[in-house]
DNA sequence: CTTCAAGTACGAAAGTTTTCGTTGACATTA
DNA sequence: TAATGTCAACGAAAACTTTCGTACTTGAAG
């Protein structure tokens, strides 16, 4: 076996610049530094392109995209999909907030954001399926 | 001159080091600077006694928490109940990760940590009281 | 060939969080 | 009173995150 091309490290949790940057690649898909900076600058119209360069090479090392050299504007990707990352985000909070119970977790979260009827069905709904599921 | 407390400043999110500061605080109710690090040290054997006692500083001033100067012993105390803080760190994290879906997060943390039946059933009763209550 | 635009790479500054050594105040007790 | 132990205060180092200036490369006009 060759060597793997990326080091197998353990998934990091991302910072807030980072995060910001992986909601922007899990939106439009595999992007360039120019794609990421232009989406960043709607909403943050400070932004400098050098700094998020900076920061989705940094994240390349630490393994939290994959990055396509083969184009002179290289293009990046997310390495985890976001649902995976969502949990796993979600079980550290739960480690480090809630004491692993994912149930206060479920009651604060209804509380933080006044939840609609609407999710309030869908969420019914996960549940039955959760529980059929296992 | 009042150099006194603190500014009412807006609640700021508690850093790693901070939120397990105030674990402890929750878990004991008010207590000194020796009280928490001797509760520290349990899990984590390493922990500097003026670490400690630094970051408890840092959060009085920044209004994590309130500190009773009566005693030579300070008394520290968390200022907002837990509860609060869970729902500020969800919220937090429901914008930063969840677009604010309520819904998506719920899913996730059913995900994260395999919920038992009995912690499901807890949340029907809770998506109830939820709906009843509102 | 020269210039210009669009890129990456790199390093360092600036900002934030965490750790810790040292000092001086105050108690306790021998 | 002197020695010893406990404590808060402070400052600075260490570690991590974020920002940005500058240099170098390459492709496309001109």
């Amino acid at each position: 076996m060759g060597k793997t091309p990326k080091k197998n490290a353990p998934p990091q949790r991302p910072t807030d610049a980072e995060l910001e940057i992986l909601n922007i690649l899990w939106q439009r898909g595999a992007s360039t530094v120019r794609e990421v900076h232009q989406a960043i600058s709607r909403t943050k119209p400070g932004a400098g392109y050098t700094t998020v360069l900076k920061l989705m090479q940094i994240m390349a090392e630490k393994g939290l995209v994959r990055r396509d050299e083969s184009q002179r504007a290289h293009v990046y990707e997310a390495r985890l999909a976001r649902e995976q990352t969502q949990r796993q985000l979600i079980g550290d909070l739960l480690d480090r907030a809630f004491d692993g119970s994912a149930t206060k977790l479920v009651m604060q979260a209804l509380n933080a954001k006044r939840a609609s009827a609407e999710e309030l069905s869908t969420i019914r709904e996960m549940l039955d399926e959760f529980e059929r599921g296992e």
